[in-house]
DNA sequence: CGGAATCCCTGAGGATACTG
DNA sequence: CAGTATCCTCAGGGATTCCG
C-alpha cells in the first residue's frame, strides 16, 4: 500500500533554526517537517484540490468533475492526505444517497494562501526562466 | 473547470487567477510555469541543492560530499535544471583537474527565501499537522 | 454517491561503469 | 575532477471493478 508512510510516525526531528540549517532530509534522523510540505507542493493534485476547495466547500465527485482529470483514485487519496493533515475537512451528511462535503480548514487557506504566493512569485518571474531556457538550450543544441 | 461561478473563487492578487486559470498542465501551447516551480519545490534535490549554494558557490563533488545521499546522476541533473532555468550558474575553470564551480543566480537567491518562508510556515504549523495525523490515525486505527 | 481493492504500466531515480 | 550512458528496480498513479 501507499497510503501508509513508514517514516511518517512521530520522530523528535531538528528543531531551532530550520531554515538557516538547511534542511536535513536524510532520513537518519527522521523525516524533517518541512520535507512533508513541500512534498505537498510538488504534488499537482493535491495543489489543484486545495486551490479548488479555496473557492468553498465541494462534495467528491463535484471535485472530481471541477478537477477533470484526476482519478477517483487519486482524489480519494489527495483528499484523505489533506484530512490527515488537518489542511481539509470532511463532513458526511446522512442523506440519500450519501453525501459527503470537503472543505479547507483554517490551515488549509493559510496553505493554500502561500501557493497563491508562490504562484505569483512564477508567474513574476516566468519570462526569466522561459528567456534562460531558451537561451540554454540554443547553446546546447547548437554546437557545430 | 468549465462552468464554475466566478465570484466564487476569491482571489485578490492576480496569481490566484494564474493559478485557478493555469493548472491544467495540457502542454498544448506549453507547460504551466507555475507547475514547474511547484515541480522544483517538490523535488527534495532541487531543494538541498539551491539551499546549500545559498551558503555560497561549491564546486561538483564538494556538493556531493555535503549533500550525502544524493546520486552524482541526480546531482548532474539537478544542477542542469537549475542552471537551464536560470537558478543557478556553471563557472568552468580550466585548470588541471577541472574545476566547476556551481553558485546560485539572483533568480536563485530569490527563490531560496521562498523556500526558507515555506519552510517557517511549515515549521511553525508543524505541531498542529503532527497532531491532526494522530488524532487521523487512532480514529481510523480504533474504530470501535 | 463515495470510496476501497485490484491490475498493470510508466518513469523517476539508485548503482555501476566508462570518458574527457 | 566532472560528468555521461546503461541497467534495473519499485513505487506512483491511471483504469477498472465492486461494495456501503
Amino acid at each position: 500500500m501507499d497510503g501508509r508512510t513508514p517514516e511518517a510516525v512521530v520522530e523528535p526531528v531538528i528543531a531551532g533554526d530550520v531554515v538557516a540549517a538547511g534542511y536535513r532530509l536524510d532520513a537518519e534522523d527522521g523525516v524533517c517537517p518541512v520535507r512533508d510540505v513541500l512534498d505537498r507542493l510538488g504534488d499537482a493534485w493535491s495543489v489543484l484540490v486545495i486551490r479548488h476547495l479555496d473557492g468553498g466547500p465541494a462534495r467528491f465527485n463535484a471535485l472530481r468533475r471541477a478537477i477533470d482529470g484526476i482519478s477517483q483514485r487519486m482524489l480519494a487519496q489527495t483528499l484523505r492526505k489533506l484530512e490527515r493533515d488537518g489542511l481539509a475537512s470532511r463532513t458526511v451528511f446522512p442523506t440519500t444517497p450519501p453525501q459527503v462535503e470537503y472543505a479547507l480548514t483554517d490551515l488549509g487557506r493559510s496553505f493554500s494562501a502561500h501557493l497563491a504566493q508562490l504562484a505569483q512569485w512564477a508567474f513574476l518571474h516566468q519570462p526569466a526562466i522561459r528567456a534562460s531556457r531558451r537561451a540554454y538550450d540554443a547553446a546546447s543544441g547548437d554546437d557545430d
